[in-house]
DNA sequence: CAATTCCTGTTAATAGTTTAACAGGGCAAA
DNA sequence: TTTGCCCTGTTAAACTATTAACAGGAATTG
């Protein structure tokens, strides 16, 4: 890959899309096939296949007139776009349900991305293990993130608690916080910070059910929306 | 309310703000307060006070000068543009740690949204109750969509049942459908459809924490998103 | 009662994102 | 080989969303 070509400006909705552009390729890639057209992966996407193309153009990947995309090639860029070298090291903080729902989703994933930890304030949870990933007391944070070096936290505690885990994991310093949890947080500029609320999405698909006509559909926010 | 007034055309991230404002603005009430100024809700938010009076501009509700806006009232207002009068019925399938997850958040909140039954395919799970929501077996979805009157669907399935289960709630009637799960799904076009996908969000997380210099800080994906 | 400050409401400008439009090249069929 | 079609790559336009700029009114101060 050109070194000298940067993707540090690339829109944040096409980064989105690239992953979930990966995960469809890795699946297809299974299925043994070895080349795909834009309107193949855009109808996967529910997208238009120029926005394909679009992506796949700002990534500067080229296909071949029609036979489509190389599926490993497309798979191994994006994985150099989007992965970083040395794979990322994440803590879940607050092993509720959403806590091991996410630990259950990573499980057994060959992602670069590896969930190493898990918090929680309850000392009956503290010691166990989740699909492989120890749950230690929020007390330890500092230690466990220099320890594991761990760079991204996920925050899933109970809305009430939130503030004060997040400080934790800033003053643990960590790089990235994705919060789960209803309650903004602030953070400083350094920190990238990344919230989705749950309870906001349900009342947004509520609105546009009970709208009278024809509501437009969009298709994942995603967190992004 | 003005009756001719049709909030049909708002932008969709006024509709999430919305949301939140509301969230916010519950719990200023509690604390006993009864007017709030915009540069207070935009600092709760994480966003400018000209965005949040552009957003109370666009739904017609106008502040006091140097007293800011009545909390009461613009609550009661925001409830008439997203609730709906009847109140809508959610279903979650897939009574996994993510489905109890969403039944959690909700149990107790005087939504005009209430979660009134859940899905699931193991028959270990179905008949027993999770904060007063039964669940029930996916094969029963086309009856008790009917008689608890559902509009609103989320799916929390493993991503391979995704499709099956979509397809299942479509032709029970819902209206509304929010995937959770990492697999995109078709839906006839009258169907509003939200999806939203953490793997996604995980890894945008992670890209934009191994850049090397400054990272544009986003608030919020939110759906979806 | 000026001058100042603070806060709202609105319009204008900018930024971000999607969609439309089209140029072009290769394969296929006639 | 010519015609038609299919698919890519790119530029331009449209759309959506955020931010800047500013007009104006009420309390506040000197």
């Amino acid at each position: 890959m050109d070194p000298n070509k940067s993707f540090k400006h690339l829109p944040h909705k096409t980064i989105e899309r690239l992953s979930q552009y990966r995960r469809a390729l890795l699946i297809c890639l299974n299925n043994g096939k070895s080349h795909i057209f834009s309107h193949e992966i855009a109808q996967i996407q529910h997208i238009t296949s120029v926005q394909v193309r679009r992506d796949l153009m700002l990534i500067g990947y080229s296909g071949t007139l029609r036979k489509g995309y190389n599926i490993q090639e497309l798979i191994d860029l994006i994985g150099e776009i989007i992965d970083s070298n040395e794979g990322i090291n994440v803590a879940v903080v607050g092993m509720g349900n959403l806590g091991r729902a996410l630990i259950n989703y990573f499980s057994g994933k060959r992602h670069k991305l590896s969930i190493v930890a898990g918090f929680d304030t309850n000392p009956d949870k503290i010691g166990n293990y989740m699909n492989g990933v120890e749950c230690f007391s929020v007390e330890d944070m500092h230690k466990i993130v220099k320890e594991k070096d761990i760079t991204i936290g996920i925050i899933t505690v109970p809305a009430s608690q939130t503030t004060e885990i997040c400080d934790l994991l800033v003053e643990s310093g960590i790089k990235g916080i994705l919060n789960y949890t209803p309650k903004p947080v602030n953070v400083p500029d350094e920190i990238y910070l990344e919230e989705y609320d749950m309870i906001t999405t349900l009342e947004k698909v509520a609105f546009y059910v009970k709208l009278p006509d024809e509501a437009p559909e969009t298709k994942q926010s995603k967190a992004r929306p």
